[in-house]
DNA sequence: CGTCTTTTTGAATACTGTCAATTTAAGTGG
DNA sequence: CCACTTAAATTGACAGTATTCAAAAAGACG
C-alpha cells in the first residue's frame, strides 16, 4: 500500500463552457463540469496511479462528467444498470449489500481517490449500494468508453483489470480480518487501514473523523455496535485512543499496531 | 448462478504430436497436452463461457498447455511471479493466504471449471497459494497472450475483466456470510453452495466427497475444526444430512435452505 | 503393525450478542 | 428560544454461542 503523501488539496474546475461545451436542461444552460485527470490532485491514488504521461492524456480527452452525491443520497443501488465506474473526487461513500433477509451488509468504506462500481462489470448491473456519508464529488467513467479506448490502445488495458484486482486483494484482506480477528483486532485493523489511507491523501494519520455510525462499522467487522462501542471504550482505557463519538485521535499508534498484531492464542 | 446440467464427462485430449508440436526434456521427447476450449466439456463453465463461437476460437489457437497437479503440491505460491491464470479441467483445489503471524487464511475451493490466479493481476505477484486437493490438471493461459489477444479482438477484452468481476461477486458473498452469519448457517451455506456448484457440472446435487478437512472448511468458514464436526453432528441429528467423515449426503435438502435462510432472531 | 493425521466429543472458559436503560446530540416545529 | 422527537452512542447485566483444552476413536500410510 501506497504511503506517499500528497500536497494539500487544491481542487481543479474545468467548466464545460470554456471547452466548448454546453448542455441544457428545461430551458436554461447548465454548466457540466468536466474533469482532466493530468491536472487532478488525485492522480497518484485514482485512475491514472501508475500509467505513463501520455496514457493520462488519452484519459483527459474522455472528461468525465462530475456528479455531486449529497449526504445520504445513493450513487447507484443493488440491481441498477452497470453503465459508469465512479472515481471519488471528494467526500466518503459506503458501499453495502442487502442480504437475503433484507437486512443490510456494509462491504466497504471509500475515501477519495478511490474507484467505485466495478462489481457491476460481473453481470452488468451493480451488485452493491454506494451511499455518501457526506456531501460528495465523483467523476462518471462510462465503462464502454473506457473498454473502446482500451480497444486502441493496449497500454489503457490493464486500467481496469488493475482496478478490479485490486478490489480481490482488498476483499481478501477484509475476509482475513471477518474469518480469524477477534474484536478488538478488527477494530485495530480498521482504524489503522483508515489511518493509513487518510495520510497518504494528506490528512492526518492519528487523528480523524469516522464518517460512519457505530453500526455501520459493525456490519463492516462483522460485529454489533455494542461490541464496536465497547471496544472503543476499552482502547480509551488502554490509552491507545482519545474517543468522541466520531472524533478519533490515535494516542499510541505503535500500541494500537501491537493490539492488531496480538495472536489469539 | 448457472444452475445447467452439463453432459457427463467426456475429455478431449489433444497431443501436441498431432499438431506438429513436440517439445523436448532432458533430451527425449515429451508429449505436451495442448486443449482447445471448443471441444472442453467444461466450455459452458469455464473461460469461454458466454463467448461467441468466432471468439472460442480465437482461444483455440493459444491451445493452452495442460498440466498435472498430484495431492497436495502446489499450482503456484503467494509471492510468485504472475505469468499465467490457470482454468481447472479436472479435480479440486483450495486457495489460501498467509496471515500476518503465520497462520493460514483458505479463501476459496476451486472445482472443474474455474479459474485460478486471477489475484495475480494487481500487483504482478500471486497473492494467494493454490495447492491440489487431489490429483488434478489445469490449462495454463498465458495472461500476456490473453491481454495480447484483446488488443486484437475487442470482444476478447471482456474476457479477464468478466472472470474478475464473477472473483469480486464471489467474495462479496463470502463476506456476507462471514460478517453476519452463524456457525449453522455458514455450514449450510458452504454445503448448499457446493451442492450446486457440483450439480452444475453433472455431478450428484446432494451426495459428494469434501476434499477439505474440518480445518481447512473451518478457515474458509470462519470458525475452528471442532466447531465445523460438532455442526455437521447436529445437521446429521437434526435428520438434514448423513455425515461419514468427508462422505455427505443431504437427506433433506429443503431443511437445510431453512436453516440456512434461518434469521438470527 | 505402529505412527501420524483427522475426526469426534466432553467440559470449562471466554467472548460476543441481546436486552434494557440512560445520555447526548441533532433536528423539528411551536 | 425552548420543548419535543428522533437517532446515535454508551454502559450494565445476563444469555448464548463458539473456542479452548483434553481425550479417545478411526483412518491413512509407510
Amino acid at each position: 500500500m501506497s504511503t506517499a503523501t500528497l500536497p494539500a488539496q487544491t481542487l481543479h474546475f474545468v467548466p464545460a463552457q470554456s471547452m466548448g461545451l454546453r448542455q441544457y436542461q428545461s430551458g436554461k444552460p447548465v454548466q457540466v463540469l468536466k474533469t482532466h485527470c493530468s491536472a487532478c490532485h488525485l492522480r497518484e491514488l485514482c485512475v491514472p496511479c501508475g500509467m505513463a504521461d501520455d496514457e493520462v492524456e488519452q484519459l483527459d480527452h474522455m472528461m468525465f462528467n462530475r456528479r455531486k452525491v449529497r449526504a445520504g443520497q445513493t450513487l447507484y443501488r443493488e440491481g441498477d444498470h452497470f453503465q459508469y465506474i465512479y472515481a471519488l473526487r471528494s467526500g466518503t461513500f459506503k458501499s453495502s449489500l442487502t442480504m437475503a433477509d433484507g437486512r443490510e451488509q456494509v462491504s466497504s468504506l471509500n475515501l477519495a481517490g478511490e474507484v467505485m462500481g466495478l462489481d457491476g462489470v460481473a453481470n452488468g448491473t451493480h451488485a452493491s449500494t454506494a451511499e455518501a456519508l457526506e456531501d460528495s464529488e465523483v467523476c462518471a467513467i462510462p465503462y464502454a468508453h473506457l473498454t473502446e479506448l482500451a480497444a486502441a490502445n493496449s497500454g489503457m488495458q490493464h486500467v481496469v483489470t488493475r482496478l478490479m484486482g485490486r478490489e480481490i486483494v482488498r476483499e481478501h484482506g477484509l475476509m482475513m480480518l471477518l474469518g480469524s480477528m477477534n474484536a478488538e483486532q478488527r477494530l485495530a485493523a480498521f482504524l489503522l487501514n483508515l489511518s493509513q489511507r487518510l495520510k497518504a491523501r494528506g490528512y492526518s494519520a492519528t487523528e480523524f473523523h469516522l464518517r460512519m455510525t457505530r453500526a455501520d462499522m459493525g456490519s463492516l467487522l462483522g460485529m454489533k455496535l455494542e461490541t464496536v462501542s465497547r471496544t472503543f471504550s476499552v482502547f480509551q482505557k488502554k490509552g491507545l485512543l482519545e474517543v468522541d463519538k466520531r472524533h478519533i485521535r490515535i494516542v499510541d499508534l505503535d500500541g494500537l499496531k501491537r493490539e492488531f498484531e496480538a495472536r489469539m492464542h
